[in-house]
DNA sequence: AATCATAATATGCCTAGACATATTCAGAAA
DNA sequence: TTTCTGAATATGTCTAGGCATATTATGATT
């Protein structure tokens, strides 16, 4: 093993890898609209060139950037600033659970129906099998400090996940059961707000007609549905926060 | 330029890279539970010789693992398989004017309300600029095939904005607006739901109580803060759709 | 048994060079 | 003028090797 004979400078004696260095000088000329969106950036070779680094280098910065949508990058073309990007954030949907005990809250579940079924035609259309398939069909509270949280209704497929039949899911949630047995490869949430009506205002005790905010939420397992979820919060309750930024990850 | 004396397999041949292969490959062990959370994957170097490959490709498809948050990497450590993550996904707020015509329906921005002034204590707070601070305060509403279709309450920082003091906002949305002048670094939403008061309803032509959701977002450029909007979308009006899929962006 | 210094190890980052491929551009042919 | 063809170019991917650094394992010393 011979020293190498091609290092200039001494590397990974600063804390913050090169590429990012250059990454940062890229976006700032980016973001602080130096560069308008429609520019075409000098190529690999030249900043290579300009910032004395190898181009595998730069192919990580720019590559970064374009990760991060703020470019677009094809042969022959080069790289081009994009124009601001649509809105998009990223969204996290919490487990119920985790999120109040963080918050220092008592936290419960309770069980309201537990029903094993062939799937009729509703169960097909929410869940997305075929009908007839079994399926397991639960109904429950959220607690929080005593009072109720949130209502949950969901549908298992249980020929996806058939522990599912065995478990009474008296005093757990089925979200985390589900969570920590069978991983998901894709989910869909919908979001949306409706009017509490007669039932679901008695379970939650709120008013009749109290607005609530309700996620829905799909998973998949390589195209197979695992399970469908609708979670109901009085709007008082609780919000979905998202949050952005261009930059570093 | 000598022919490299390296290679020995084409590259490029076939339309998807070696590290993605790779990558996938990886992936399936993890997703489908043949490689356990808490399970260590192989080091670089074994994983190269068993791939036939250098290190930095299987460094490359180890990385993409890690971007997806399906592994943690330490140095010494090794590449950790991780836990199921926490439900998160990429939410798209959609520009309306877009949306709407996307689908095919007709589009006009509205405006109801234009109000230059210095912010009052609820201002400020909303914007998060110190009272005083010149505001822009602006009411509008969105409308689709002739109908209401969603009410928008603004608030614009003058300071940083202080272009949009000449706009009248007569029918150009000023989300559109801004979007397009000002490149804004991060951004914060808030979704919720509420009750519709009477003024609301008036304005969106629907009945009081009705549910509505609402989405509130805040925008920042480097610090400083641009604009904070509320959005307010009849219930059967408008749903929130984000998706998340493990695996390749 | 507990503490500390040292060696081993796996990742992180980098280089210089090479081939592959998509796309554009210029010039030739129709 | 239009269409085609080949050259030029920028990115995409890969290799083989190297140094840097964090962390763990080991062994020596207290």
């Amino acid at each position: 093993m011979t020293r190498n004979p091609h290092r200039r400078t001494a590397i990974g004696s600063s804390a913050i890898p090169r590429y990012r260095e250059i990454y940062e000088s890229l976006r700032q000329k980016i973001v602080l609209g130096q560069w308008p969106p429609g520019h075409r950036l000098p190529s690999e070779h030249e900043l290579a060139r300009s910032f004395g680094c190898a181009r595998m280098t730069i192919g990580k910065a720019l590559g970064a950037l374009a990760d991060q949508r703020l470019v677009t990058r094809r042969r022959r073309a080069g790289t081009v600033v994009n124009a601001p990007r649509p809105q998009e954030s990223v969204l996290e949907i919490h487990d119920i659970e985790a999120e109040l005990l963080a918050a220092g809250v008592s936290y419960a579940y309770q069980s309201l129906e537990r029903r094993v079924r062939r799937a009729n035609t509703a169960d097909a259309a929410t869940l997305g099998v075929p009908p007839g398939t079994p399926v397991l069909a639960l109904t429950g509270l959220h607690r929080a400090g005593g009072r109720p949280h949130a209502l949950e209704e969901r549908l298992i497929n249980l020929q996806a996940v058939p522990e599912a039949r065995a478990e009474r899911f008296a005093d757990i949630s089925p979200g985390r059961w589900l969570l920590r047995r069978i991983p998901w490869t894709e989910a869909e949430h919908q979001i949306g707000a409706l009017n509490a009506d007669a039932a679901i205002a008695r379970r939650l005790a709120i008013r009749r007609n109290t607005a609530c905010l309700t996620i829905e939420r799909n998973t998949w397992r390589d195209q197979q549905r695992i399970t469908h979820v609708r979670v109901i919060y009085p709007c008082d309750q609780h919000r979905l926060v998202a949050r952005f930024r261009y930059g570093p990850a």
